[in-house]
This record gives C-alpha cells, sequence and structure tokens, in this order.
DNA sequence: GCGGCTTTATGACAGTCGTTATAAAGCACG
DNA sequence: CGTGCTTTATAACGACTGTCATAAAGCCGC
C-alpha cells in the first residue's frame, strides 16, 4: 500500500487519532494524484478510517479535507523550515530543498507537493476555494519564512521578498520536473543555482 | 464559454482541422483542471467534435490526446522562445515570462501550464504514461533551447545548463503561485531575479 | 446500570467517467 | 451511379464519484 506519508506525519506523536490520518493520507493522495483524482472513499481506505467517519470530521466534504491537507503539508514545511533558518538562509534553504527531495525519492518519484496541486486546480467560477486560499496562505508562509531569515542577513527587504519568490516557485516546479523526469538531476541543478544566489545575496 | 485555447492556436491558420481543435482544447482543459479532471467528453464538446470523433482521432484514447496536447503546447512555446532567443537570452526569458504570464492573465488566473499539470499525476504502477514522457520531453526542450542560448553568450556549460533548469522551473512554479494568489506579483518577483540572474551571466 | 454524546457502519442517490460497438452519414474518385 | 473510405452519431457497458440519510455501535460521566 501506497506508504508516503509517514514521511509527512509528525512521528513524535506514537498513535494519531483517525482525523488525523486521514488529513496526513488526503494531504499523501493529493500530492500523488491531484485533488480532482483523490477520491473520499479511498482517502478514507488509505486511512483505515470508514467513509462516515470522514464526513464525520469533516462535514463540508472534500473542500474541507483538502484545505486541511493543505495547511497540514504547509505547518509541517515550515516547521522545518523555521527551525533550520536558524542556522542560516543557506541552511534553511538546503533543508527546504532536502525536505522534497525526500518526499520525491522516497516515493520513486510518484509523489510531490500537494500545495502545488491544489494551486493549479480551476476554481469553480465566480467564487475562490478554500483550499486555494489555503495554498496561497502556505506560499506565502513559506516566502515570509525565508525573506525573514534573508533580511535578518543583511539582503534588501525588496530583493529579500523577490529572492523568496524565486525560491518557493523553483523549488515546487523542480519537484514536478523531476516527478517528470524519474530524475533528482532538476533538484541539484536547482540547488547549486539557488544556493549561490543566497550566498551571494547575503552579507555574511 | 471557456475561450483561453485561442491563446495558443496558431492564428496564421484560419480554419484549423477538427483533430487540431480537440488537441488545443485538450491543452487548454488540462491546463486548468489537470490530467484527470479533464474528462474526454468536455473535450469533444469544447472542440464542438462528436464524442465519437475523439476515439476516430485519437484510438489509444485518453493517454493519445493528453500526450500530443502536451507535446502541442511545448512546440507552441519552444517556437516562441526559439524565435526571442535570436536576440538574446534576456529577451528570450522575457518573452518565455510573458508567455506564461499571457495565459495566466488572459484566463483570470484560471489558466496555468498543462505540461505541468501532466506532471504531477501519479502514473501506474511500473510503468510511464506517454503524455508523462512527453513532458519530461517538453522541460528539456525548452532547458536545451536556453542552455544553448546562454552558452553561445559566454556562459559555461554546466553553469548554462544548471541555470536553465532554475529558469523552465522557476517560471513554472510561479505560474502556479500566481494562480493561487490570484496576482501576478510572484512573475514580477521571479521575472526580476532571473533577468537579474541571467545579465550577470552571461559576458555581453 | 444508563442516558447522551461521539464514532462507525451501511446503503442509496444521481451523476460522470473511459471505452467500445454499431450504424448512419458525408464524400472523393472512377 | 456506385464503391470505399473517412467522419459522425447514438447507445450502452461497468465502474467510480461526492454526498446524504439512517441506524448501529462504542464509550463517557454519573
Amino acid at each position: 500500500m501506497a506508504s508516503g506519508a509517514e514521511g509527512i506525519v509528525d512521528v513524535t506523536k506514537p498513535s494519531p487519532t483517525a482525523r488525523e490520518r486521514i488529513v496526513a493520507g488526503a494531504a499523501d493522495m493529493i500530492s500523488r494524484r491531484g485533488l480532482n483524482a483523490t477520491s473520499i472513499r479511498e482517502t478514507a481506505k488509505h486511512a483505515r478510517a470508514p467513509l462516515g467517519s470522514t464526513y464525520h470530521y469533516f462535514p463540508e466534504g472534500k473542500q474541507q479535507l483538502a484545505t486541511e491537507a493543505v495547511r497540514f503539508t504547509g505547518a509541517w514545511a515550515a516547521r522545518s523550515l523555521r527551525r533550520e533558518l536558524e542556522a542560516g538562509p543557506v541552511a534553511g534553504l538546503r533543508a527546504f530543498l532536502d525536505l522534497w527531495r525526500g518526499i520525491v525519492v522516497d516515493s520513486d518519484f510518484r509523489a510531490g507537493c500537494p500545495v502545488l496541486a491544489v494551486s493549479i486546480e480551476e476554481p469553480p467560477a465566480g467564487e475562490t476555494p478554500t483550499a486555494l486560499a489555503a495554498a496561497a496562505g502556505v506560499f506565502e508562509e513559506w516566502e515570509g519564512l525565508l525573506a525573514g531569515s534573508l533580511r535578518e542577513h543583511g539582503v534588501e527587504p525588496e530583493q529579500a521578498a523577490q529572492l523568496a519568490t524565486l525560491i518557493v516557485a523553483a523549488v515546487e516546479g523542480t519537484v514536478a520536473m523531476c516527478r517528470a523526469k524519474r530524475s533528482t538531476q532538476p533538484l541539484d541543478h536547482t540547488a547549486a543555482q539557488l544556493q549561490a544566489l543566497v550566498l551571494g545575496a547575503i552579507t555574511d
């Protein structure tokens, strides 16, 4: 059975609740198949939870589940990013890259970023689904963390914001390219370029 | 009705055949909803072609249609890229960025890149769908064009290859971020950073 | 033990999906 | 006129979808 979710699940908690398992499993499945191809039935089965439970925990249905999956992944990456950024932007960048490299490699190039997957689903006319808004928020959180660290190391605010956007966008795009090519070479290329870029931007 | 396909269709050809309309429409729909959410029925309706015609022109079904849609988009972007790169890597980069900016803006942040959309669909166990392989080929073609131009302007081969990967990945990721945020600001950030990067890398 | 809440279980609804089969229509060529 | 090929039309197949309703089970504090 698909076992990629374990990479995202917080292993410090020994026995996650059924609700947490559903969210983590949904994040994993969305990162593999996209939002539309992820059915609530399989999500429940993947978490060994009954279908009824899904609508018990997420009464607003699929949108709510997707929204929580996006936020879950966002917080998971932000946690790691925040921790590693204490050692500076280069260390944070490396951690961010390694995080997604792990997802891609461990899944044999079958999983990626669920936030990206949700971002490229066409919203219904006239409205913005909560999951899409959550994806925008996650991107902003990641960018904010990176930009803040860059500023703390002497990068001008505007330059820091631009560079943070580039980092997040490049990593997301690179993960997708790695999946298509079934190779980590794009990640190697992007890592080298981004590291040199950050090194040249900071003042220490 | 959705009218984003016109941006991709070659307007120099006055009356595209039914087959071409189906492919262009499929590329547009995949760029909006992803591969799985794009049904053959709607693809046919979108191209004002009967469902039966779809299986007449694409006897291998959805995979074949997706493959041709990916290649179609890849060739369309490569054509523009090749033309603008004659004026140098900076001009090529700008054209590549503007190309996708147009898709995003004209669709009111509802469309993106179908190549990326196909790249993030989980392949069936053990095999690589032709559409996914086509996506990898398109990425490689775009990277090759950019890297070649960079080399012609004095960039070392390895550096050129890495920078080309970064450009393609960043643009793809940025387009997705623009859709989530419903804003072109990510593209502005990425454009500024990539332009400065290319300018600093070339020798003229 | 026992009400009252949370969670699970089961089944059904109307709809869409990819795909195939079969037949009708359009149409160029001799 | 007719023959043969391309294209369209229509219907059907089994499978899957999100969602909801309803009932059973589990489990808490009292």
